[in-house]
DNA sequence: CTCATACTAGACTGACTGGTCTATTTTTAA
DNA sequence: TTAAAAATAGACCAGTCAGTCTAGTATGAG
């Protein structure tokens, strides 16, 4: 029998933790204080903190892997509605947070994708998956007419991922949810238009 | 006699290694070994890391508004000509340091403003002299016409600067600066436009 | 029942951390 | 010339780090 519930717990407890403080910040003690699981189980479950790292990061993408897919393919909504209601939950999670965490793919992305090409890639192909639902998405609106076909969906999927992101970095250090708010006006008023 | 010659040599080791692998991640005892300077140096200038941190922040600081002012403040050359060339030399760096470090304040800011108050204040306080240069050349701009008044110029200043930020850290996950001209391209074609 | 495997348990290790301490050399001011 | 101050020098400290090791318990298959 295989039981991963302490496993699960571990990594539950180890993205709350790496998502808190960073990656390097985060030791695995601390994480096995935490959920209360000796060392042993830990290195029974996970040869490295590395093979641990990229372990919580699979875990977090697939989580929220699911949350897009609701959010971005849900067909009764149109397609801006639904960036724009994804924009609104990851506000409302910077402000639950105390914007403190912010986003962990970013967050570890900025720490680790200088120190090991292992996680860049990792975090890299999260991010791609991400930007792949924002095309699909943004193919929608420029179907229905609420997006002008000129610029190409990928193009602007890159956009809107990069700005996101550093209007998530703002707001963490500005403790304030407003750059998120501007960049979203800015980015529904100028850039996400119908054909002129 | 003030010997700043030390602490200046501290510091500059300190931003490129802090640079490279973080602030957690780079022990003073590397930044000693690889400037050769004994502990005993090192606490005679600062009286913690924190210090020494904040010490490196505000050189870099320093140092890039320098930059910015000479680049943005250029009053020969069109204020959106201006913000181009800004862009571009922003690529160039970080093509030359192998996409790995990428911005300084935007590292710390997403490594630390979740674990110090202290840096957090520091970081948005460069954060926020940052976007007074776009709003700066934002207006000279509006002024010429080159921009439409319409957006003012302090929310579309976070939007450039967290877009911007945003993009080093794509840059960096994807070792390419893609998103980097890609940010440019649509923030030039879609939002830094005339009115119409 | 028996035995192998999965898992728990935590003491322990060597390397390294930020920081302290004392001693010495260099520089400055009187 | 001399005494104070500035700076250099590095051994040393307690604590923490990731990771190892041995021992013990639970569980499932035959």
């Amino acid at each position: 029998m295989k039981n991963t519930a302490t496993r699960e717990k571990l990594i539950e407890t180890g993205a709350e933790l790496i998502g808190q403080h960073g990656y390097n910040a985060t030791g695995i003690n601390a994480v096995l204080k935490t959920c209360g699981v000796p060392k042993g189980s830990f290195y029974h479950y996970f040869s490295s903190k590395e093979e641990f790292g990229l372990a919580v990061i699979d875990q977090f993408a697939a989580a929220y892997d699911a949350r897009l897919a609701e959010l971005l393919e849900d067909s009764t909504t149109p397609p801006l509605e639904r960036l724009r209601r994804y924009f609104a939950a990851g506000r409302e999670h910077m402000q639950n947070c105390n914007h403190a965490t912010g986003c962990l793919i970013g967050n570890l992305g900025q720490e680790l994708s200088g120190q090991s090409d292992t996680f860049r890639d990792a975090l890299d192909r999260v991010f791609q998956r991400w930007e792949q639902y924002f095309v699909g998405c943004l193919r929608g609106a420029q179907e229905t007419g609420e997006l002008s076909a000129a610029v190409p969906a990928e193009a602007l999927a890159s956009f809107i991922l990069s700005g996101w992101e550093g209007a998530i970095l703002r707001a963490k250090t500005l403790k304030s949810v407003e750059p998120m708010e501007q960049f979203e006006a800015i980015l529904f008023q100028q850039v996400l238009v119908p054909s002129p």
